[in-house]
DNA sequence: AATTAGCGCAACCGCCATTGC
DNA sequence: GGCAATGGCGGTTGCGCTAAT
């Protein structure tokens, strides 16, 4: 037996929302809030799918929204985020304010997967399928070299499958904090054996933890990436990276480095000064961040 | 002018994770 | 713990527009 359908197909409009459909789900969300989307068709009256008016107010009615006109910006960061992430549209909209994923996923498929297609003339994924985007990264004949746009695809990229959205917390522990809770907690550190979940600590607590040395408690939401992409990362050799979640799951990450800087502005990054530098490689932080991020 | 092919984009569909009972 | 409801995400489809023939 599957699951019932969202809601009943019968008697619904589908296809193309008219303008009076925008403003009945409009004027209702003004008034009640997003939510509830199952009910919200019936409560306002509207003969669509829940999951359709979901679709329509996040993806076009909402406030905010910019829509067409991508900006080279953009696409220069929406390249380097899906070389990063891969198809993870949800996370590569969170980093363009006002752009849905959606839409950044059509464009992707549009304008530059036409651009990776033109990589050679005689080449057989300019047949223009539809699909050939994904052909051409898939073929295992073509060779890096082979493409001439600026952006071709890295086999040997690393993505990040991200599946922690919807994680709450995460805590990088410094060797500090593995200590303490060594001490607190039997924490194994050498065994990289976690015999108990980490003890949340504060950076006001007694041990003398730099409150730079570490993130607690950080949030795993849709602004996760967000803000990760946003922070400068410190420099891995006196970063010891200890990643785990909060709730002690054991993806405890140990990179084999322990030395500590006098202070974080003698930090350096291997990948450069920012995320926006022009030269920046999100290949080098992907390769960083590749065992860390197996929790993700 | 009529037809065809390609393109852009909104919308749909199915699956999965989370939440609540 | 099990199950259903709900929300969210990524892949795919289909329609309308436009350029090419």
């Amino acid at each position: 037996m599957g699951r019932s359908p969202c809601c009943s197909k019968q008697g619904l409009n589908k296809g193309a929302w008219t303008a009076i459909e925008d403003k009945i789900l409009t004027e209702y969300i003004k008034i009640h809030g997003v939510g509830k989307w199952r009910h919200l068709p019936k409560r306002a009256g509207l003969k669509r799918c829940g999951k359709s008016c979901r679709l329509r107010w996040l993806n076009y009615l909402r406030p905010g929204i910019k829509r067409g006109n991508i900006t080279s910006d953009e696409e220069d960061l929406i390249i380097r985020l899906h070389n990063l992430l891969g198809n993870r549209w949800s996370l590569i909209a969170g980093r363009l304010p006002g752009r849905t994923d959606n839409e950044i996923k059509n464009y992707w498929n549009t304008n530059i997967g036409r651009k990776l297609r033109n990589v050679t003339p005689n080449s057989s994924i300019m047949s223009g399928s539809r699909s050939s985007l994904h052909s051409a990264q898939e073929d295992p004949n073509l060779k890096t070299q082979e493409w001439n746009c600026p952006y071709p695809p890295n086999k040997d990229s690393c993505v990040v499958h991200p599946k922690a959205t919807r994680w709450t917390k995460v805590t990088v522990l410094t060797r500090e904090i593995i200590q303490l809770n060594e001490n607190i907690e039997g924490i194994n550190v050498g065994d990289n054996k976690m015999k108990g979940s980490p003890v949340s600590v504060s950076p006001s607590s007694e041990c003398n933890i730099d409150p730079l040395d570490f993130m607690e408690d950080f949030e795993m939401d849709g602004n996760f990436f967000s803000e990760l992409l946003k922070m400068d990362f410190p420099e891995p050799s006196f970063l010891e990276n200890k990643i785990m979640e909060d709730n002690g799951n054991p993806s405890l990450v140990d990179k084999g480095h322990n030395l500590c800087p006098k202070s974080y502005n003698d930090a350096h990054f291997p990948w450069g000064n920012s995320l926006y530098d022009t030269d920046f490689d999100f290949q080098s932080v992907a390769t960083y961040m590749e065992s860390g991020f197996d929790w993700l």
